[in-house]
DNA sequence: CGGTGTCGGTTGTTTTTGCCACCGAGAGGA
DNA sequence: TCCTCTCGGTGGCAAAAACAACCGACACCG
């Protein structure tokens, strides 16, 4: 368990909580562990859910897959982030999206009942847990609605540009790297990849941006 | 202050708790309210945000305008809907949208502040309250992922069955009045009103549905 | 070394969409 | 009644995007 700490010291989810108590903490939420290969689903999409997961290492995609083979990418979750909270903590049972390990993954899941429950013990740290999830799900609001902004331009250079100043206003630099590749990136926006690159490149000879692979500079 | 209750029994905001205590919650929320009229902006897109608003009757949008007049419209809110909640229980302090009236409208607004923070006084609804915008900020959640899983269609066809299937399913019913006209319907999903409004009527014209005006029924 | 797989760029064709302009129906007001 | 305004449908045209196919670079592996 002691391996943990570092990760969820930074998940948002145990923010203001000691480090010390974290460990009272997941008992209380009966957490465990569990580990994923690369490619492997964690939730299926229209899956009842029963509990929140914290990533603890590697990284996920949420994603909606059609049977031609498509794919839509919800969000990407970094290790400390959470997923499929929305659904738990909504009275929506069934999964609208699935939850896929891009590599090796590490997962604790936490029991969401007991999250939002105050429990009859003396565990004060709920009244800070529930505080934490509120910021979580405001927090994931605005991405969502960050993102409609983002597909919602009507060209693809236009989405583009729109995502690629988000991430370099995240980062803090006209430096960055983005954390897709292409057709991830194609499918997180909504795009035909080949269209996409075609774009890219041509906003590249413009003197827009630069990149290689994905690092990006703009200009 | 009586002639709210009706409408705030409704307020997921305010479900699970008694209408006597409402009054008292009010107070303590430091409630005020404010009468708007046809198409006057509540909040302006990028405004610092320091309340939450109920609405009491009429109907608001929140919308993303460009300085070309185009309008992309994010949700729509019924009375007994929050806005802002998102922005306010965030870190986030500015709106990345507008808050319009779409029809003479009456606002509660509440201090966000002292939603989520147990107050020092007796005052015990708070827990529920908490609890109720936890729900409440899912809710929003999942309606962005279904609003995304709309708009993310690749074509304009069906992006308006993922539309009005949900609709359909909402209702209950093969047969439902959906809230906006063409134009609204439009930017709500992120097309040009001629091609979709042309796409609408060579599926009435294949018999995959019929309407009129905002009456729409699926076959 | 050859085989295989992934990734990203390129090209060409077809479909879809956006854009613009127009028109008719219906509501509302003077 | 006439005027005006809004709303929704229609048609043409040009731009954009999807689709599909191909290619080279590169990494990995036996």
């Amino acid at each position: 368990m002691k391996e943990l700490l570092p990760v969820l010291r930074r998940c948002p989810l145990f923010a203001e909580i000691d480090g010390s108590d974290v460990g009272t903490i997941l008992d209380c939420l009966s957490a465990y562990q569990k580990e994923y290969e690369k490619n492997r689903f964690i939730f299926m999409a229209e899956e009842p859910i029963r509990s929140v997961g914290i990533l603890l290492s590697g990284s996920v995609h949420t994603v909606q897959d059609n049977f031609w083979g498509n794919r839509r990418i919800l969000s990407r979750i970094e290790p400390g982030g959470l997923f499929g909270e929305s659904c738990s903590c909504g009275e929506v049972n069934r999964l609208p999206f699935g939850v896929i390990a891009m590599e090796k993954s590490a997962v604790l899941f936490v029991d969401y009942k007991r999250i939002i429950t105050l429990c009859s013990s003396v565990c004060l740290f709920h009244t800070r847990l529930i505080r934490n999830m509120i910021r979580i799900l405001a927090g994931e609001n605005i991405m969502l609605i960050q993102k409609i902004e983002h597909i919602t331009r009507p060209t693809i250079r236009e989405k583009l540009r729109s995502y690629l100043s988000a991430q370099a206003q995240q980062a803090g630099s006209r430096r960055f790297v983005i954390p897709f590749n292409r057709q991830e990136l194609a499918d997180y926006l909504g795009v035909d990849r080949s269209a996409m690159s075609h774009e890219l490149c041509k906003m590249r000879d413009e003197g827009i941006l630069q990149f290689m692979k994905n690092h990006f500079k703009l200009f």
